[in-house]
DNA sequence: CAGCATCCTTTTTGATACTG
DNA sequence: CAGTATCAAAAAGGATGCTG
């Protein structure tokens, strides 16, 4: 008996698609600054800071197209455009901010597996020194 | 005040590592064949079938380096590798799985929303557009 | 203000070919 | 069997210029 045996079927594809959303350089982050209510496109990209627009625009599309999201065009001058999570959105935002939780709670161990790893493996790194000379003892 | 503010600061650092890992093309699909116990290289390669062994090597070397599978090797003739996942992998399968899980239930939603905005917006772009339809397949 | 279009650079991924 | 190395293709991401 496998103790917590996972199907592996095809819904591994919702999974998937859920996943690439939400693993996905800035979603996680958009959807986190939603999840405190709604929010402007520039208000959105000050806030980052880090987007560009480009990115920005194809976050949220995306995140409107799967109901993550509701675009509000306030018809005014300026236009003003505001972005909400949908209640779908916010449901996400649930395992989304467990999973949140966990990096925060286990990054250290995480890094500390890396830094062993890299001091185990990355040591011994040198491409191939050709016999001879060390000249160029490149670090 | 605010709800439930989510804390953005150098700790989404972590969080986007995590989520940059589990987002990845393969990692949760072969964090979720792992979790149902150790498996070898050839034999996570033909249950997965899509990866090329070269993603699956980078795939496992990452989860190694961060902590989450070990690698053990067997020096017999042929070679024999299992991966396994560590305290750490299997911790992190839980939220991995409530996330999962979340995807699995409402990916119905998901496909509803998109199928919802394409035909909204996808049918704009085609003046007139006999009845016909896109699934959205193509990713 | 809120975008779209275009061009260009960086990363990722996939197909081979080869080794212990 | 379990990889490594290399190259080419594709996707993601960024910078910039232009609209309503």
């Amino acid at each position: 008996m496998k103790p917590d045996h996972f199907e592996v079927t095809p819904q591994c594809t919702a999974v998937n698609e859920i996943l690439s959303r939400v693993g996905d350089k800035w979603t996680v982050l958009v959807v986190s600054y939603l999840g405190n209510g709604a929010m402007r496109f520039n208000e959105l990209r000050r806030t980052i800071s880090g987007i560009s627009q480009k990115m920005l625009t194809a976050t949220l599309r995306g995140l409107e197209r799967d109901g993550f999201v509701t675009r509000t065009v306030f018809p005014t001058i300026p236009p003003r455009v505001e972005y909400e999570l949908t209640d779908l959105g916010r449901e996400l935002l649930v395992p989304v901010r467990a999973l949140g939780a966990w990096a925060v709670e286990n990054h250290e161990r995480v890094i500390a597996a890396r830094n062993r790893f890299d001091a185990a493996h990355g040591a011994m790194e040198e491409p191939f020194r050709p016999a001879g000379h060390m000249s160029e003892a490149a670090e």
